[in-house]
Parts: C-alpha cells; sequence; structure tokens
DNA sequence: TATGAATGAGTATTCATTCAT
DNA sequence: GATGAATGAATACTCATTCAT
C-alpha cells in the first residue's frame, strides 16, 4: 500500500506541475507537504517536518514558496481548476446538447462517474480542500468564484436543454441543483473519506444515487 | 443584533451547563472559546485572547480545563449528545410507532423541523464541530460511536417500521439512510453556513427537501 | 571595574524606571540589553543572549515589549529628554537672566561641567544613541523634534540675554551654535568615547574648550 | 538627479579600483554595495539584494569577495588612505613648508577647501565608514594607525612649522588638534549628512568656520 | 569565470502551560 | 478560587555561504 501510496502522491504532484517548470526539489516539497498536510492539517504540520520528510533542507521549502500560506495555496489552488474542470471545457455544454447523451439520466451518469474517478485520484487533495476552506477565506473565494461564474452558469444550460427534451420536472434550476448536488456529494465523501474502507460496490451506488437523484427531479 | 448574539452565546453555553456545577467565570470562558474558535478556528485562537475575551485571566482557563484541547472537548462532546438527541429518546421510537404519525412523510417532516430548528440555535457549535473533526481523532470517535451505536440503530428501527406499514419501497435500510442523510444535512449546511445571509423561504425549502427524500425512497 | 560596572548600569536602568512602574524583571532585561547593546551594536545582539544575560526566559523580554524594537525604544527614547533636561527646565533659560551667571563665560562653564557629568554617568547609553540613530528613523525624528523645538530656542533666549550683555560677538545665533555646539560635542566624544581610557585632566580640558569657544564667539 | 547619482557612484567605484585589476561584475558588486548599504546600513543590507541591484548572481560575490565583511571591507579601508590622503602625500608638508601659503590661515584655507571637495564626492562612503566604525574593530583599527602613523605626525609637523612663523598661539599640538579637528568635521557632517538638503552657502561657511579655528589658536 | 539552487544555522516571536501570591 | 507574570519549547522565516554545473 505505501507503494501504490508513492505512486498516487507522484502522480498527484504531476497534476500540479503542468506547466513542467518545477524542479526535482520541489516536486519532493509538494508530494510531502500533501501527503502530511492531508492527514493532520494545516496547522498540525510544521515547515520543518515536510522539509524532513521531503529530504530537503527547511531553507529550500522558502526558496521556492515564500510563505507556508503560499505552499498551501500552490496545492490548493489548482484543484478549484480540476474540480470544476468539466464545467469549464465547453464540450461539456456541447456534449449535452450533442447527441453523445440521449437522456438526462445518460448525462448524468457520464457526469457523476467521471467526478468519481476525480475524487478518487486525488482524495488527499480534496481532503486538504474541505479541511482547509474555512479557515483560509483566499482560497474560499476562490471557489466561489469558480462555482459562480463556470459551474452554476453550465449546470443550468443543461438542465436547459434536458427541460425542453422533457426530461425534467419542471422545477426551477437553483431548486434542482441544491437537491442533486448534495446527493452526489454526500456519497463521494461518505466513500472516500467517512467510509473509505468499507466493502463497497461502486457501480451499484453509483446506480443507486442516479436513480435517488432522478426520481427527484426527472419526469 | 450584537445583542440578540450575546443572548445567543448565552443560551448555547446553558446547554453545556446541564448539570449546573459550572461557576459564573466558567461559563465566560466557554462563551467566549465558541464566539472566537467558532469565528476563527480552533488553531487560530489563543487562550489568551479566549481570557481576555471572557474578562478572565489566563490561568484561569487552565484551572478549569487542563489543556486547551480539553477546552475544545467539553465544548464539542456535549454537542454529539444534541445531535443525536431525538435517536437517545426513547421517544423517538416510541412516536414513530405510536399513531402521532400517520406517515413515514409526516414523521420525517416533524424530523426535519425539529433538527432545522436544533441547528439554528446551534450555529457556532455546530461550525466547530464540522471545522475540527477532521483533526481531533478522539471527538470523531464519540460522534462515530454515537451514530453506529445509538442514531443508526433507531434510524432502522423507525424506517423498519414504515417499511411494514408501507410506506417505503424496499431498499435496504443503509441505503435509505445513504440518501436521505445528505439530502437533510446538505440542506442545513448550505442554509446556515455557506448562504446563512441569502433569502430563503425555509418551509419551502423544507418541504421541497422532503418531497425530493421521499421521491427517492418513498413508494 | 566589572563591580563599579554592576553599579553603573543599574544606576542608567532606575533613570529609565522614573515612574517606578517596572518589575525587576523588567530592570534586569533593561540592563543586559542596555550593556550588551552598547557594546556590540543593536543589529549584533540576539534577543536569546539578551535573556540569557538578563537570567531570564526569552519570553519574558517579550511580555515586556512586543519587539525587540520597541525594547530599543525603551531605552534610546528617554535618553532624549536627559540629553536636553537642561533647554526643558525653565530654570535653564531663568539662571541665565537672574544673577546667577556674570558673564556668558560663567554660564557656558556651568553648562560644560553640567553635561560633562552627564556624558560620564550615560556613556553606555549615548553610545547606543550615536550607534543606532542612522538606522531608525523613528528615533531619528524624536531627536530633530526635540532640538528645534526645545533645545534650540532656548540656547537662542540665551544667546541674545547676553549678545546684549555685550559678552558675545555680533554673529547670528544659528552661526555660533554652529561653531560651538561641535566644539563641545567633539571634546565630549573625543573623551568619553574615542579616548576614554587616555589619561585626561578634565578640568583644564573643559577650561581650554571654553576657552577657545569664546575666543570664537565671545567679544 | 538619478542620472547624476549614477555617475557619482561609478566614480566612487573607480577610485576603489585604483590598480584597475577589477573586472565588470566586480564593479557592478561594489557600486550595488556602496549605494545600498550607505542607505540602510550594513546589516539592513542582504547579499542577495546586492546581488539583484548588481544584476549579478549571488554566488558571483562571494567569488569575488570571501565573506560579506570582506566586501564591506573592501569598501571601506581604501577611505582611509583617500581621508589622509593630504597626509600621506610628501607635498603635503612640503607645501606648507614652501610659499605655497604665506600664512596659516592660508594654509588651513586650501585644505578645508580640499577636504571639503572630498567629503562632497564621496559622501556614500563616509557615510558607510560613520555607520559601521563603531561594529568591526579591525576596520576602526586600520583608521586609528592611519591617523596615529600618518595624520597626526604630518599635523604637527606642519603646525610647528608655522608656529615658527609665529602665525599660531604657544599652545600644544595636541590641543591645537583636539579643538580645530571637531570644528572643521563638525561643520562637514552638518553640511553633508545632517542637513544636506539645507540652503548652504558654501564659502562664507567655510570662511567662518576658519575664522572660528584662527581666533581659538592663531595669534 | 559565473551561476543560482540548495543549505542549515540562527533569529524574533508566539503561546500553552505553570506556579507563587 | 483566581490571578498574571514567567516560562521555554516550538515555529516560520532569513540569509550568508557552498558547490555542482
Amino acid at each position: 500500500m505505501s507503494d501504490s501510496n508513492e505512486e498516487m502522491f507522484k502522480q498527484l504532484v504531476e497534476t500540479l506541475n503542468q506547466d513542467n517548470t518545477m524542479t526535482q526539489k520541489q516536486l519532493q516539497i509538494l508530494e510531502a507537504a500533501i501527503k502530511i498536510i492531508s492527514e493532520k492539517g494545516y496547522y498540525n504540520t510544521s515547515t520543518s517536518e515536510i522539509a524532513k520528510q521531503a529530504g530537503v533542507a527547511e531553507g529550500t521549502i522558502f526558496r521556492h514558496y515564500r510563505t507556508k500560506k503560499d505552499l498551501l495555496v500552490a496545492i490548493v489552488t489548482p484543484v478549484v481548476t480540476n474540480i470544476s474542470a468539466p464545467f469549464f471545457a465547453e464540450q461539456f455544454v456541447d456534449q449535452a446538447f450533442s447527441k453523445s447523451y440521449q437522456t438526462f439520466e445518460e448525462f448524468l451518469y457520464a457526469f457523476v462517474e467521471n467526478r468519481f474517478e476525480f475524487v478518487k485520484t486525488n482524495v488527499p487533495l480534496l481532503k486538504i480542500v474541505l479541511q482547509e476552506l474555512s479557515f483560509h477565506p483566499e482560497i474560499q473565494a476562490a471557489y466561489k468564484r469558480a462555482f459562480t461564474e463556470k459551474v452554476h452558469p453550465a449546470m443550468c444550460e443543461v438542465l436547459n436543454h434536458y427541460k425542453k427534451r422533457g426530461d425534467l420536472k419542471d422545477i426551477p434550476n437553483q431548486t434542482m441543483i441544491r437537491m442533486a448536488v448534495p446527493s452526489i456529494i454526500g456519497f463521494l465523501i461518505t466513500r472516500f473519506i467517512i467510509q473509505p474502507n468499507a466493502e463497497w460496490n461502486d457501480e451499484q451506488e453509483i446506480k443507486q444515487t442516479i436513480d435517488y437523484i432522478m426520481n427527484g427531479i426527472g419526469k
């Protein structure tokens, strides 16, 4: 497991290194920081601990990140992009409109599966986001903005589309979102954070979740 | 508002003082601690700040609570009881069985309204619980125990009762709970923590939430 | 010598404790700080060193002085008052006008002797002031203000008085001051800072200095 | 002004490069170091700041100067030579003896004017010397040596010469020097460091200073 | 020769906790 | 019980210096 974890953290860090400008040491720092902070929280993690775990001198951290907080931000900010990635991509809405998905349910299924995989491979990062969001208003702001500017509008477009097709009840988008989103997030949090070690039949759980949502908002 | 807040915090503290063994100073300490910690988080709140806000010497805090963490525990542990209070009370299951509620929906409505009021009057305490739960395994344990030992069994009993009555689909309790709970919690968090200042039509929102749940698990 | 120094530093600190509000520890901190900073300079003196020398925990320093700089300011600000004390006292000008001194030379003699004694008993404090003045604009400001608002006006009044009496040449006060002050300060710095260990015939040196000044500005 | 400053600093550096052995980078380093250190002091100036200002990598500084202190010494040591240059030059004494100056006053005038120009063009270097002298005993030593071995003897020779000519009072050289030097230095410091931005009538001020000195030590 | 990433000892400051009064 | 001065371990951050390239 330790081995597979090693791999996992390296992949996470690679995600943060999208423009490939990071040095080896910087990658080690990020890897260590994610590992420890996701386990113990930002305030319980000292820079000296990160340095030790990263196999790097403490000063090296501050060569790359002016402050400890900057390091947190460097970890947590890219996640907002990836969380809402599907909504940014134009294909998202396009696909919905195209014949890719015959029904809303099909669309929803694809969406949930996609986000399921995303969460699965990003648990440590998402733990950090969940835990620290309350304490860092600047980070909160980034997430709120992404939601109101990108995610929410894209959701509405899609919902409108399928409403016209007659797949959905005649309920305000606002309401639909307020119902469906916690159902999805609730599932993912239970699955990967509250009870990650329980035995899960993922396929079935996803199907049940979607059924549940469709009963609530589908026609 | 400041005035009404004063009142609110005093009430919160009274809840923690159920056996009436606390001194005046102790109440002041708890009140101050809840106020500040719920705003800034445990690690961003110093004991000296709490002491000042409580109008008490710093040493006095440690006369009542051996460590800062003990203070947190003193705040956060009683909440678990109150959160799950309905499930502890024998009346809870009894009521369900009695004729108090003709249908599951009626029961659910009463339950959600009850928890709605609870959350409404306990926002600061619940914020603290939500924020700190991740970082303090001992506290987590208390919550997990309460859930598995009390809440979950009680829920099952009730569900079984209404299943027999034919109000509910023939789905495993496990699944029903996994669907319904996030719907309720999701609503309450959105309502009181994420967007407490939005304009809410609470009655309508509760009704919608229940409809949504009932569509998913009701017959 | 160590013994006499002990005494000396305690006296210096007493001067800073004029309102008698300082605790024992605080006096120890000031004493240690003056001793070390006057020898090695502010930037070469660490708070841990001061704490050790003062026989006090490092945290204790910061209980009394919010920052290291605050400690410096606490040492250096009172000195400005004492340096210019004679000019603050109303007696200063009054005496000059009264029959206390028949001639300007007599007056000057009394003044130089007085400042000589002051410098003699305040060498460490004055060293600190001289050394740090360049680096701390806030401190500079305090000194400039004292000079322009108190010292300079008082000097002018006195000079005018003795000009009328015919003791002094008809030269602008400005010029007189620019000549006489460096002569006095130059003597005191040479005497107590540059060559404190040379053999000095103080009485004679003071007389010579005054003669020199009087030749320059006296009639 | 920025332009004229650029020029000024380049000239200062050229002075330090008398044997023309310095590389371009080295000159840039010195220039940057003088500029920043004279403004903010040695301890408030980091080598990285100097490197950046010099347009040079941080390591380059240490290729030329083993330590940061060495850099300071490289800046400050040559100044001692230039400060006391007139006394080193054999012409200095010779001129005094030759018919170049009919009287001591003439000689003094030439000397003060010469040092006035020197200070004027070396303010940044002299600021550094004044500020740092207290903290670096090695540098102090260099200055003390130059004074006792060269400056003082040369002064004495000159004074003796003019004493014989009957231009000066019959006072010990020691005393004369102790009076005259602070008068000159006091003027220059006031003029260029304490109040560099005041409106100065330099010619007149120099004359006044010399008159003042001559009254004190001239016959 | 020049670079600049990496180092790690050193520093000011914070803060939970103790304890004499 | 209550106080608040004192503690000292812990922490984020700086910076002169080194060294592989």
